[in-house]
DNA sequence: AATGAATGAGCATTCATTCAT
DNA sequence: AATGAATGAATGCTCATTCAT
């Protein structure tokens, strides 16, 4: 039988679900097929009715997560109208909400430890996708900010796109292995926010003294 | 033969430089101690005459990396005087330099997710360390700083240096999995480093307008 | 598949025979589960669709070879009405078909004089409760008898079970040894019978004259 | 250089200690030649140059360990002139003193049950004939009591020295083992001795009645 | 479509023995 | 004679994948 056909509706579904659910707690390569296929109540035979391979349902198993999450953080962009209101609720998210994300974060740092390096398969390309319009979206905002003076003329908005995002991968990576445990107090949260915000909104920064000392 | 003495001078050298290219291209779990013995011109076997097991050479592989990048880093620290000027070092190392540990950076990665679920072993302990080595030198830096006067008295250094360092990860994150490629330009890397110190020195900043609209 | 099923009907059977036939022939130690799956014809793999794991598989193995011997023995048993006809039924047992459990009882061996060293596992406390289980129903062999005055009043029956249970285990010992080969004669037999009974008959005995010359 | 030779006086016998050692505590399977040669305080390769191989080694020891043994208890037999004496000695020692060669008889254990399946070779001959001589010298001592009248006439001598060698290696097997714990103490041994030496010396045993109930 | 028994390649580690120095 | 580094064969166990039913 061909892979990825949905004879039984549903069953692709509550497969996904489970493999999910282990591979959550596990990771890919501790993962078996048997504790899928078990967790899922059908035989382990039957995973390759819908999924060709090990790596390809967690390809799919994936993709569908990164798909929520993307959906979740797009909510909250449309909730603010100003650019410094928008960034402001990602920072946010970032540092309260992105914990919900770290099991996915987990199979994402394995996924390029591991299964990125032989392949540069389909999943790699999806994750660079990913990341470029993360990144853009951010630019945009920026540029948007910009323009609406919020920001401060002459911001090289590639740029500081390209250092948040970095940060916020930073700080999900540091979330993930659980580094900074217990600096999640509301004081050190304004201070990180303001820090990033105040450099791209005061515009009569003269710049470090002595630079080159 | 015990593990860890260096009888024949130079061998253990051989193995680690050996062991350095296949873990580099194969990452930890991909690698097979034949491999490795293959690499090296030896026989399995003796490789137990240098080391404990696949992990405990991986460790001293890692270590040994490590202490290279370390000693790197502290070099250029000392050579600024002033805070800032320590910092801008930093950046501009992270931003140019970092790349010499792509691989190291990429077994970082790997170990951290999938090794660090299982156990807390000693190698992760020593990463936990590591990281917070580095932590406290900016801590450290920045306190100076604001002794000097070069940063804004107030400044919660603990919650900078928390920042400083996702960002930091960050960076090499990205740099690791080869994202923003070709951003790496002049003007690109001055603009990040502005931002950064500004939200350092700036003490007139006052904050965001609008930050809740 | 879990192990311990039987999802198909005589094939757990059919490997035990044939790890019977393997352990028996050259020991624990020296079976390897390629020889094991080879004399099954089956591959090595399925093995551990079967059982746990080597320590597992001997350890049915052995559980197996135990059960038919003791149900043998309780047949035994229950075919005599008086203590002292049991007794005897059981010491005829002991010289005379004990050997059928000849390579049995070298594994026990080998058991006890090795892996019985390192760690107190499952199939030592199986042993050990076996060995008990046997001492138990001698003792109380022997304490009926007393009670219908077949053995003499005062006989100290926990002493008597040991001593007679230390005897039978040697004799075992001595046939799974190939010692004393030949002297399974009649008349051997029922001098042997007639001192371990005498002991324990005869009530008027004096001691023996000048124990302390 | 030829093995067995001893061009270094008294090294040869050190080794041996050394190996004593480690067998004891290790059995023959668990010991390493590293482990010999490091108790020995002299290197592995070393070893070969006075022992063939690692049976060579263990074959010695055990050899030298077994002329310790019997040349103690040849001491214990010539200590009283009546064969009632001499066997109440031999009792007494198995009780109490037999604990001294619990490690001795735990390699004898597990040389029958391991290396004695492969090769029937000289360690093998030598414990068939060390149990022999035994043997016959119980059988011996019984002749003699028969021929003084400490016996009773008419004794099966070799059954009876069957017997006494079973259940002399009967209770070696059970204490090397650690079965029967605690039951050591004066009357119960009394009670096994006078059983033995009961059905030696009382003539007057009329059988078990209802023998073949 | 579902099953699940069978497969077999793959791998870290041990250790007795050798031999060049 | 002594060394000890090098050797390499040997083995229990896992698990993704297949395929006959």
């Amino acid at each position: 039988m061909k892979a990825d056909a949905e004879p039984v509706p549903g069953k692709r579904e509550a497969i996904m679900a489970a493999a999910t659910k282990v591979f959550d707690g596990r990771g890919f390569a501790a993962t078996t097929m048997d504790a899928i296929a078990a967790e899922a109540g059908i035989a382990k035979g039957s995973l390759y009715n819908y999924f060709k391979n090990k790596e390809d349902l967690f390809y799919q198993v994936f993709e569908h997560a990164v798909g929520q999450s993307e959906f979740e953080v797009d909510q909250m962009f449309s909730q603010s109208a100003t650019a410094c209101g928008k960034l402001d609720r990602i920072l946010d998210y970032s540092f309260t909400e992105m914990s919900k994300y770290k099991a996915l974060g987990r199979l994402v740092l394995e996924f390029w430890a591991t299964a990125a390096r032989k392949a540069q398969g389909e999943l790699a390309l999806q994750l660079r996708e990913m990341h470029l319009r993360w990144q853009r979206r951010i630019e945009a905002i920026l540029a948007e900010g910009v323009r609406r003076g919020e920001f401060r003329a002459g911001l090289d908005c590639a740029a500081a796109a390209s250092l948040i995002m970095q940060t916020l991968d930073g700080i999900q990576l540091h979330d993930v292995l659980d580094l900074d445990i217990g600096a999640r107090d509301a004081a050190y949260l304004a201070a990180l926010k303001r820090m990033i915000l105040d450099g791209l909104t005061n515009r009569a920064s003269g710049g470090p003294p002595e630079m080159r000392a």
